[in-house]
RNA sequence: GCGGAAGUGGCGGAACUGGUAGACGCGCUGGACUUAGGAUCCAGUGGGGCAACCCGUCCGGGUUCGAGUCCCGGCUUUCGCACCA
């Protein structure tokens, strides 16, 4: 590697970025530069990054790479004018930090803030534009009160219950997890299997905000794989519940309701499934079949949901019942089997096994009758089947009665008619989207703010009682008992009921970490005030965040549930807007040796070596010219040297220019030189927005092949604006050029330079020639020369005219581009 | 299985609405300066051919004067979701 203290010792005036970028952090600490004016901004500008959960290990390349991405985002903004809030904090509750304080069996009330000094010092060091006056920590009291807050107004609005549900327990973790962190069965964190415990937990509506959540993202400026993911994550499907008539083992009357999304294929229902769990299931057991029922639940009931949801096999049991098809008239058998979920449509199903993989497995496992009541044009409707057939485009319903031959679209229609007109069935719509379910067994995160009395019930702590505080206890590691260990702290727990003074007990869960991160950006602006979650009128002027920008891993997860809480706030009154981010943009994925980085794998990148070795400003500049910052791409360190190589170049160039007295002032330039550097300008004020930081560079570093070769030394003029175009990639190196060329004031307050149009435009270009569309020469000619005289041009060369015979049939003429003469 | 994204030199990657494929960088080759260089600078660098030229953007078709880009079919990689009725 190269020494460039060593370097420096030999040449006075070399490049050396530790010492500059450690001079321009202390000037930025020292003169407030990127303190923001919250009260009085005139044109904010809200530039957010997601804020990060602070590992012990530290902030590693995959955090740095995103926050650069940010910082050149919000940098590139103050360039042209705004007022860049750029805020940094710290997602520090969790299973995360206490999972890893267990294992050093340390408290993480005492790990946390060290690992937060070290993030501070990565992040500073990493040259970002933060504004320190606003950071905040999802564990300070000061910020979890209104988190707490947050849980209330939920539940003063009805928005918040508490049910007793089979969730989703990781054995290991030894918590409840939501759906969301269940990854294939098995726990987001550990990937132990996650298995069904019945537990009284804490759940918010989310599900009632499905078809928002769903339409608003139609109107959302955000990277579209992100609104795919969320669109997939809410699950709309449309579709009819229909009403099967069932008679109970004790001959009463009764009706199963199912979801389906295929109404069309009534007539092929030949048997209906319900949930294990489906509150019918008790009644509709014949005796004959009781004991084989019961059998069959209590295995399903003992069985962990990763067996449940990845086996291949199917399982079930017949009830001994019978239903009726209410569009055939006839008797179908009733049958339990654990591949009907209960979380999901109506717990029950009607099997069509022709036209669904699950149910003719099913059917075939069990000889249950399969009929054919779609087919495709060109079948034979009463061909065997060897699978059952889901395609619909171009198919028509058979054996379906007075619908035959109907499209199923129209046989969709025309049948949920027919039935709706006897009460049978109506359209229905369905969301996978379930409840979030916000309560953890664990020790780390705040307290939810619940009193259990027994007169009153639960009741919410009053508000002027926030926050409840999490007590600091050194015996908080979870046990499997299902409930938190704060439930072992009497002392704790034991607290008067505010409703009716008697001895009450604090609800003894804490809160899921997706509830701090869920409205921590409308804290940031009012981070110090200390009555109100988040001030009106700051709310007003920052909100809602104008960009952000972070990791697809959450496109479900946080991003959907902070789009949630905002709605809910807005539509409490406290927001004037219902979205929170107008603008989202997901980075991608740094990943080594083509393998995602994980501390298991070893081949996780700390950048602080990297830091000390190239410089923050070359390591930031090689993060970000790796690949399209919204890919991401594989970090190998090998080619950081041509970023410090161009950083070097513009060292040198500016130091030569001011050395150059000479030339200062109006002195004329070359007109190539010129028109690049129009050119740059235009060029890297387009990609930045663009998030295309890679193109960017590789333009500055173009134009800088092109200053570097010219005749002469470069001059003020043609450096200056390099150094304002490099500022948000390398702000360091920036400054400390832009004083040397005489500037007191930062570069970030500089502005952004402007282009010439005139200048941008070449006058003599190379006009492509074609014959029959095969490259056969170039033209150096005027930009605005015409067909006719380009075809002359062209004719008369030797190379080109030969490969056409006879006089051209055709043509094709793109001014200032390409002739293509046909033959 | 469903959904998203993507397949371009030795490598990372450029190429806006179809219009000069391979910008920029790494690496490599040769040269200069040097006691030396893993520093710096200069030149070259998709493959084949002495050359004229020919061939080249995963594969096969198609549309077009012209296709990396558009259409149809297939293959591969990768990231989500996954018995969601």
């Amino acid at each position: 590697m190269n020494d460039p203290v060593n370097a420096n010792e030999e040449r006075p005036d070399e490049y050396d970025p530790q010492e500059v970028e450690g001079k321009w952090q202390k000037r930025w600490r020292d003169r407030g530069t990127n303190a923001v004016d919250i009260a009085g901004a005139s044109d904010p500008y809200y530039a957010l990054m997601m804020f990060p959960y602070p590992s012990a290990e530290g902030l590693h390349v995959g955090n740095l790479f995103a926050f650069v991405g940010n910082d050149i985002y919000g940098r590139f903004q103050r360039l042209q004018g705004h007022n860049v809030f750029e805020p940094f904090g710290y997602d520090a509750f969790g299973i995360h930090s206490e999972n890893y304080a267990l294992k050093l069996g340390k408290h993480p009330g005492k790990l946390i803030p060290e690992n937060i000094a070290n993030f501070r010092r990565q992040v500073e060091r990493s040259g970002l534009m933060i504004d320190w006056r606003h950071t905040l920590a999802t564990t300070d009291p000061e910020y979890y009160k209104w988190t707490q807050w947050v849980f209330l107004q939920l539940l003063k609005h009805g928005l918040a219950y508490r049910k007793q549900a089979a969730v989703n327990w990781c054995p290991s973790c030894k918590t409840v997890l939501a759906n969301e962190q269940v990854i294939g069965g098995r726990c987001e964190r550990c990937q132990t299997p996650v298995e069904q415990r019945l537990l009284e937990q804490w759940f918010f509506r989310i599900s009632d905000y499905a078809p928002r959540l769903l339409n608003n993202l139609d109107h959302l400026d955000w990277s579209e794989s992100t609104r795919t993911a969320q669109r997939n994550w809410i699950g709309r499907s449309e579709g009819a519940e229909i009403l099967f008539p069932a008679e109970a083992a004790d001959a009463g009357r009764e009706e199963i309701r199912v979801f389906t999304t295929r109404p069309d294929t009534i007539f092929g229902a030949t048997y209906l499934v319900l949930a294990p769990e489906h509150p019918l299931v008790q009644k509709l057991i014949t005796p004959a079949q009781r004991d084989a029922v019961e059998e069959y639940l209590e295995r399903t009931a003992k069985q962990d949901l990763i067996a449940r949801k990845t086996s291949t096999e199917k399982t079930g049991i017949f009830t001994g019942s019978y239903a009726v098809n209410p569009a055939t008239g006839l008797p179908i058998p009733v049958w339990i089997a654990d591949y009907v979920l209960m979380e999901y449509g109506t717990g029950a199903i009607m099997a069509v096994p022709g036209h669904d993989d699950r149910d003719f497995e099913f059917a075939m496992l069990f000889g249950l009758p399969i009929v054919r009541v779609v087919c495709a044009e060109g079948d034979d409707p009463e061909a065997d089947f060897s699978s059952a057939f889901t395609g619909s485009e171009g198919a028509r319903l058979v054996n379906s009665g007075r619908f035959n031959d109907m499209t199923v679209e129209a046989g969709k229609r025309a049948i949920v008619e027919m039935l709706a007109e006897k009460d049978a069935a109506k359209p229905a719509v369905n969301y996978r989207l379930h409840d979030w379910c916000i309560s953890r067994q664990r020790y780390w995160g705040p307290p939810i703010p619940i009193i259990y009395c027994d007169a009153c019930g639960a009741v919410p702590v009053p508000e002027k009682d926030l926050p409840v505080i999490l007590p600091y206890v050194e015996d908080f590691k979870p046990d499997d008992s299902g409930v938190s260990p704060l439930a072992r702290h009497e002392e704790w727990y034991r607290v008067a009921c505010p409703k009716c003074g008697a001895m009450g007990r604090r609800e003894t869960d804490v809160s899921d970490t997706f509830l701090d991160s869920a409205w921590y950006f409308l804290r940031y602006p009012s981070v110090g005030i200390d009555d109100v979650p988040f001030d009106p009128v700051l709310t007003r002027k920052w909100l809602p965040v104008d960009t952000y920008i972070g990791g697809n891993e959450h496109a479900v997860l946080h991003l959907l549930y902070s789009r949630f809480v905002t709605m809910v706030l807005h539509d409490m009154g406290h927001l004037d807007f219902e979205e929170p981010y107008v603008r989202f943009r997901a980075h991608g994925l740094i990943i080594r040796n083509g393998a995602k980085m994980s501390k298991s794998r070893g081949n996780v990148v700390i950048p602080d070596e990297y830091i000390a070795t190239w410089g923050a400003d070359a390591f930031r500049g090689y993060l970000m010219f790796l690949g399209p910052f919204e890919e991401g791409g594989d970090f190998r360190d090998a080619s950081i040297s041509g970023v410090k190589r161009f950083l070097d170049r513009l060292w040198s160039s500016v130091v030569t220019a001011v050395a150059d007295n000479s030339s200062s002032g109006s002195a004329e330039h070359s007109s190539e030189v010129m028109r690049k550097l129009h050119q740059t300008i235009k060029k890297v004020g387009e990609d930045i927005p663009r998030l295309s930081y890679n193109t960017a560079i590789a333009a500055m570093m173009e134009y800088m092949n092109v200053l570097r070769r010219g005749e002469r030394k470069p001059r003020r003029g043609e450096v200056a604006p390099v150094v304002q175009l490099v500022a948000p990639f390398a702000p360091h190196i920036a400054e400390e050029l832009w004083e040397r060329l005489g500037h007191s004031e930062s570069v970030f307050d500089a502005g952004w330079p402007s282009f010439d149009p005139a200048l941008v435009e070449e006058e003599k270009i190379e006009l492509a020639v074609q014959v029959n569309g095969k490259m056969r020469g170039r033209l150096n000619v005027r930009r605005d020369i015409g067909q006719d005289e380009a075809l002359a041009l062209a004719m008369a060369e030797g190379s080109i005219s030969k490969f056409v015979n006879g006089s051209p049939r055709k043509v094709v003429f793109v001014p200032g581009r390409l002739l293509n003469i046909v033959a």
